[in-house]
Order: structure tokens, then sequence, then C-alpha cells
DNA sequence: TGTCAATTGTCAGTGGCTGTCATTAGCCTC
DNA sequence: GAGGCTAATGACAGCCACTGACAATTGACA
């Protein structure tokens, strides 16, 4: 920190990060727990294994297992985690012409796109496909997840009223927006989680047909209009 | 069960739980519990708060403490599952005419007026009002917060597509509507939970003037119009 | 009053998670 | 390349939520 170096360390970390052989074990631990508890729940479920498990299936104490996750949850997360930061950012790309509920829906088919390189780093996405499935049929992993979802949307929120230069706290449009973009976001995500299609292109197939549902769903009176 | 009484029993069950001893004995251990567990947790926070407290607070074993409650969570969400109850209710008794938010918007403000007795049979409001601001700002407890609104969600929509004769898991409309004025709930909640003004009726108005507001935030760009 | 069933307490055990301390293993310098 | 330094690990003890099993107690009802 006070060494003559600090301000190189401070900017080139990323390179330095795997060069020695510390850092390449803990990565390589670090991978292979996440990959252990990953496959452990696809395979047993999450209930059904403890941390003991995971530990044992990499052959570290169980206290190195809490010294790399803060908890078994957070490995179930690690991807989704990811793939949230993904979508920050490109909502942040978005061109500040584009009309909120556009920019949003815009952002995340875009980042669908890209969150396979971004994962395959440290895990095969397929591994993630089946631990999603768990996610949504474990009540508390469902919790979880819910809650992350939640604070995303306060984020997304703050994004928006930016672009459009208001005050999230005095107008409630943004949110208001962003919790309905949520709504059909969480909808398609259980609808994709329960069929069979269980791939990335599934999807962004079914997150773009029900945005595209969303401006019919609030006009008017349903009955007299014909089949969605 | 098969009993020449059985029939009277299942239909005057209501009468018959306060008339012996035992029962009376124990509704007031678990109204006991109840009110020490959400009483603890208001002055002292949810984590803070062992259930060995609670069962100690009442006085009796912590064996006993989980035979009323399935976990120490489930305290926290007894007046939240009695609202609940009554939103469905409402919902339900709405005239099929109305729209869907429509018909929403009425059976969540109508029910806000019935709460107080319903709630206060077993714990002061108050108390629970308190409690609410822990929920919100106790991650664990705001995650399963959220879990139950999904559920809760997810019965609504099933009732609006049934008022509106659809099928829900071929028609996303329902749940996007649903969804939609849940994201609303969710957000007057969160800001009258930051607030200083917990009040039933605070809640009710907010709530008001949220619904007011979902026209217009999904109505066109916000950029060329005046303040909300 | 005595029998029966329900309520409760006690005890032991599991699983998630944390603090502590000694041991190990990579790193860096001389 | 030996030795000191520091970071990573393992082993152990302990807390808390929660559960199963069994014995003791207590209200119900004939």
């Amino acid at each position: 920190m006070t060494s003559p170096y600090s301000l190189n360390w401070e900017n080139s970390s990323d390179e330095r990060h795997d060069v020695n052989l510390r850092e390449r074990k803990k990565r390589r631990t670090r991978d292979a727990l996440l990959r252990a508890a990953l496959e452990l729940f696809a395979t047993r479920g999450y209930e059904e294994t403890t941390v003991d498990d995971i530990a044992a299936a990499v052959d570290v104490s169980q206290r190195t297992f809490f010294r790399y996750f803060a908890g078994k949850e957070e490995t179930a997360f690690f991807v989704p985690r990811l793939a949230e930061a993904l979508v920050v950012d490109a909502v942040r790309a978005r061109p500040p012409h584009e009309a909120p509920l556009e920019a949003l829906r815009r952002a995340v088919l875009e980042s669908w796109d890209t969150i396979n390189e971004a994962v395959e780093e440290h895990v095969p996405i397929e591994l993630h496909l089946r631990v999603y499935r768990v996610i949504e049929s474990t009540p508390a992993l469902l919790a979880a997840h819910l809650r992350r979802a939640a604070e995303l949307e306060e984020q997304l929120a703050g994004i928006i009223a930016e672009r459009e230069g208001l005050d999230v706290d005095a107008d409630p449009r943004p949110r208001i927006v962003v919790a309905l973009f949520g709504g059909v976001i969480r909808v398609t995500e259980r609808l994709w989680s329960a069929g069979d299609d269980l791939t990335i292109e599934g999807m962004r197939e079914l997150t773009a047909t029900y945005l595209d549902q969303v401006g019919p769903a609030l006009a008017g009176n349903w009955r007299a209009g014909q089949s969605p």
C-alpha cells in the first residue's frame, strides 16, 4: 500500500491474479468447491447436500469451505451474480433516447448473449441451468433469489431514473416500470424452469415473447379483444 | 372421525375451540409465545433473538416453542399471513365487471380496513407495525417476505384469470398484471416502512396514491410531460 | 376415581456457521 | 538454498435453529 509499487499494483492487480502458485491454487480450490457444490445440488438437491459433503468432495476441511464462501447459499448464486452484473452494465450502456422499457428489454436480451463466456470460465453453464431448477423449487433458495431480484430492481430503478433525469425517491414511475419489467422476467423464469427447453436460447426466446406481451396485457378489457 | 358425533364436531369445531381448559391453555401459550417473539424482535432485533429467549420469556421449553411454530420465522409472519388471507377473500368478492387492476386495487384498500380486528384478537397491531420494519431490514426475513408475496401473486393471478375466463398457463396477461400490481404494493411497503407514519391509515393512503400512478407511469415518454 | 390421550420437558443429535490456535506451505530476501 | 515472514489450512470447541425419541405430567371423560 505504501510501497513505491502500490500504484502499479492497483492497476495491474488483474494480471498478477494468477501468476503465483498461491493464487492459482486458491482459484482452483474455489472453482472446485463451486463445481462440487453445484453438481451435488443438481443431483441430490440443495437441502440434501451438507457443507461437509461439498468439502469432502474437494478434500478440504469444512472450515476451508467457509473461508471461500460466506455460506452454502452463496455457491448456488454464483452464476446469477455474474448475470446480474452483466445486466446492470448493459442497461447503463443503452443509448439514452430509448424509452425505459425498451432499454431494459434490449439490455436483458443482449446480456443473455454474453453470459456464456463469462460463466464458462468458472463452471459449465449446463451445470448452472440444472441448478436453476433447484433454486426455483427449493423454498429457501427461491426466497433468496427473489431478494436478490429485488435488489437488482432497486439498482435498475436508480439507473432508469438517472437516464430520465428524475429523482427515484420523489417520482414513483421508475420503480414502477422496473417492477413491471422484473415481474415479467420472473414469470418467464418460472415458465422456463418448469418447461423442458433448458437452454439459454430457450430462455431468450421466452423473454422476448413475454416482454412483447406487456403492452397488450395492460390495454383495455381483455374479454372484448381476441386471444393473445 | 367415525364416532356418531363426527359431523357435529366438524361443523361446530369453531365453537368448541375455546371451551375446554386444554384448548384455552394452548391458545394462551401460543399467543404468549407470539407476543413475546414479536416484542423481542421489535426491541432487540430478529437475529439477536434466540428461540431460547422467546421460550424463556413465556417460561416453556424450547421444544414446546417448536410444537407451536414451525420455526422462528413463522412468528414474524403471523400477521402478514392473516392479511394475505383477507386480501384473497376480498379479491374473490369483487364484482366481476371490474377490470383486473381495479378489482385488485379496491380489494386491497378494503382489506386494510378489516385487518385491525382480525389481528387484535391475537396481538396488538401496533406491535406488528414495529415488527414490520424489522422484516424489511432483516435480509432473511425480507427474503421470506418476498417469497410469500410471490405465492400470493400466484394465487391472485389464478383468481384474476378465472374472473376473465382465461387459462393462467396459456395467457400471460393475468400474471403480468398481478406482477405489476404486486410491484406497486412492494414499492409502497418499502416507502412506508422507511418513513415515520407507521399507521394503517398511512399505509392505506400511500397505497391509494401509488396505485393511481400506475397509469401515468406506463404512458408515453416521461420527459415531455409534466411532473407527476 | 381411574383410565386414556394429549401436552410438555428432557436429552441427544444434526447441520450451518464462527472464533481460535497451531500447523503447513508458498514467497521473498540474503 | 536456508531461514524468516505471511497467508492458507486443519482441528477443535462452541452457538443456534431444529428434530426425534422417550418419559413425566396433566386435562378429559367415562
